[in-house]
RNA sequence: GCACCGGUGGCGAAGUGGCUAACGCGCUGGUCUGCAAAACCAGUAUUCGCGGGUUCAAUUCCCGCCCGGUGCUCCA
């Protein structure tokens, strides 16, 4: 199916083929890794993760590049402020990243980049936009883009500077640059800073450059799609093409795909208005690593999303639906007739997903097909009338649905003890809430044992004893199920 | 201030110039169950921020207003 995608550049909606008839090259800004990640960036990385899973479901293959921004101002004070080497402080937030990102279960991308591994791809790029007269050395020794050498600039985030004129005052510390608008390519170390000693002076790389001289170099210098959340828009993109596509004179790249933000219980995210969260608070706070994906997931992302606790209550218990449908479609005896009304449903269920997937990645609309689904097939099952071949057709439907959302796999209790045993190591064990921890004291096997005895007293119709035990388990997070096909346990 | 995006049931949210306005969660009643849970059935917006306009017909298009968000500065 073709899959078509809002295109930030041209303001339109268009098919999305890969340029060389091959794979889908992509490059994604990734973090600049100087903290933990918050629920903000994960919904952006969630989204491109969406994005690829979509496009290989339509047998699309992606060549992806994710950049790790690991020198910036930020890393730079906090580093300082810590008294680590910058590489010690990155290293820890880069693996806390990508912990995160397993979590969460979004693919890793094909390429991961340093801008610290590829320092002479970026001072290559200065140079011949230097020797274009597009970048221009202050006396200070860092380097700036000429963005008058540009007259598109803009032309992503919409924005007219032709009119915008450099007037008498400028800023006392930006005196050295041709126009208040120029940006800065490679910045001069100053006394005490981490630098680079190289042919076009000392210093580090300013943050455009070195997503531009990465996506180059792994994915050439045109390439199928840019993506990022859409505060980069401007300026981060918009200088990634003035520099890049000034340096080549050809397309950066074609499609640019940018993620809305999210706000939290209705305002945006931040730390002095309290409604801030990393995704280790919330798994901390007992919400389960699926929910927090299926949640983030669920609002197409050109829309914004309210982040609420109750909202990720909502997909916690959308999530068990769906792991509680699939669980029992496995278990059941089909009929031996073939359920042609069901069949018809299922077609059309199927036709809807991977429509709306296709049609700038609706993901409400493809969840909506799926659910409306599961409620005939429950429906379907508790009649006794869904045969071998329908259930196949079912758990085909199924199965795509999770190469996209990937919620049906249960690792949730992994990831809670992953963050309490993270959490123990860090000293943060009074950010744990209780439940958190009356739930993982319990074994699989300490579970299963209470539920034989439980099972032994309802035999002998002491109900009293079977409620006790029940109760006893609830109360530690643990819900049972009594079926015809035995007992189901799950945590809560 | 300028620009852009949104405002749909208790909450989140899809969608469309005209079929009963998806879906998830919640709530109420019922079926099932030792009791629960799960599942199913029924009910839960005479209506899509407010006012005006275009149209045979608007929640959907246009204008104004109010509210929320974002960008213009580091930010996913």
């Amino acid at each position: 199916m073709t899959i078509r995608l809002f295109n930030t550049l041209t303001s339109n909606i268009e098919e999305l083929r890969p340029l060389d008839g091959e794979a889908l090259r992509v490059y994604a800004c990734g973090p600049t890794v100087y903290d933990y990640g918050h629920i903000g960036n994960f919904r952006t990385f969630l989204h491109v993760d969406i994005l690829r899973r979509v496009l290989e479901l339509n047998g699309v293959k992606v060549k992806h590049v994710m950049n790790i921004t690991d020198v910036d101002d930020k890393i730079i004070r906090n580093a300082t402020a810590a008294g680590l080497p910058i590489g010690e402080y990155t290293h820890r937030y880069e693996r806390a990243f990508f912990e995160d990102l397993d979590t969460l279960s979004v693919e890793r991308p094909e390429i991961i980049a340093r801008a610290t591994e590829h320092i002479s791809d970026m001072v290559l790029l200065i140079q011949r936009l230097a020797a274009q007269n597009l970048a221009y050395k202050a006396e200070d020794g860092s380097w700036y883009f000429r963005i008058a050498g540009f007259p598109e600039y803009g032309k992503l985030s919409k924005k007219d500077f032709s009119g915008i004129t450099d007037g008498a005052r400028v800023d006392v510390d930006e005196y050295d640059k041709d126009s208040a608008r120029d940006f800065a390519l490679w910045k001069a170390p100053k006394p005490g800073e981490y630098f680079w000693e190289t042919e076009i002076g000392a210093g580090r790389p300013g943050w455009h450059i070195e997503c531009s001289a990465m996506a180059m170099r792994y994915l050439g210098e045109s390439f199928d799609l840019h993506a990022g959340g859409e505060d980069l828009m401007f300026p981060h993109h918009e200088n990634e093409i003035a520099q890049s596509e000034s340096a080549t004179h050809k397309v950066f790249a074609r499609h640019w795909f940018h993620v809305r933000f999210l706000l939290v219980e209705g305002r945006k995210m931040s730390k002095s208005e309290g409604n801030f969260y990393t995704l280790r608070d919330l798994l901390l706070k007992g919400h389960k690593a699926s929910a927090i994906r299926f949640l983030l997931t669920s609002v197409p992302y050109r829309q914004q999303l309210n982040f609420t606790f109750e909202g990720l209550a909502a997909e916690t218990g959308a999530v068990e639906r769906l792991r509680t449908f699939h669980q029992r479609l496995q278990s059941i005896t089909p009929a031996a007739q073939q359920n042609e009304q069901l069949a018809a449903e299922i077609h059309r269920a199927s036709q809807g997903f991977h429509a709306a997937l296709a049609n700038d990645l609706n993901t409400a609309e493809a969840r909506a097909a799926v659910f409306e689904l599961v409620r005939q097939a429950n429906a379907a099952m508790d009649a006794g009338t869904i045969s071998l071949e329908n259930r196949t057709e079912i758990q085909k439907l199924l199965s795509d649905f999770d190469k996209v959302f990937a919620v049906l796999e249960d690792r949730d209790a992994e990831w809670a003890r992953f963050a309490l045993e993270w959490a123990e190591r860090e000293g943060r064990l009074d950010q744990v809430a209780p439940e958190v921890k009356a739930q993982l004291s319990l074994s699989d096997g300490q579970i299963e044992a209470l539920i034989a005895e439980r099972n032994q007293a309802r035999r002998v119709r002491n109900f009293a004893r079977a409620d006790q035990i029940r109760n006893e388990l609830l109360e530690k997070g643990i819900i049972l199920e009594d079926s015809k096909e035995g007992v189901r346990w799950k945590r809560k």
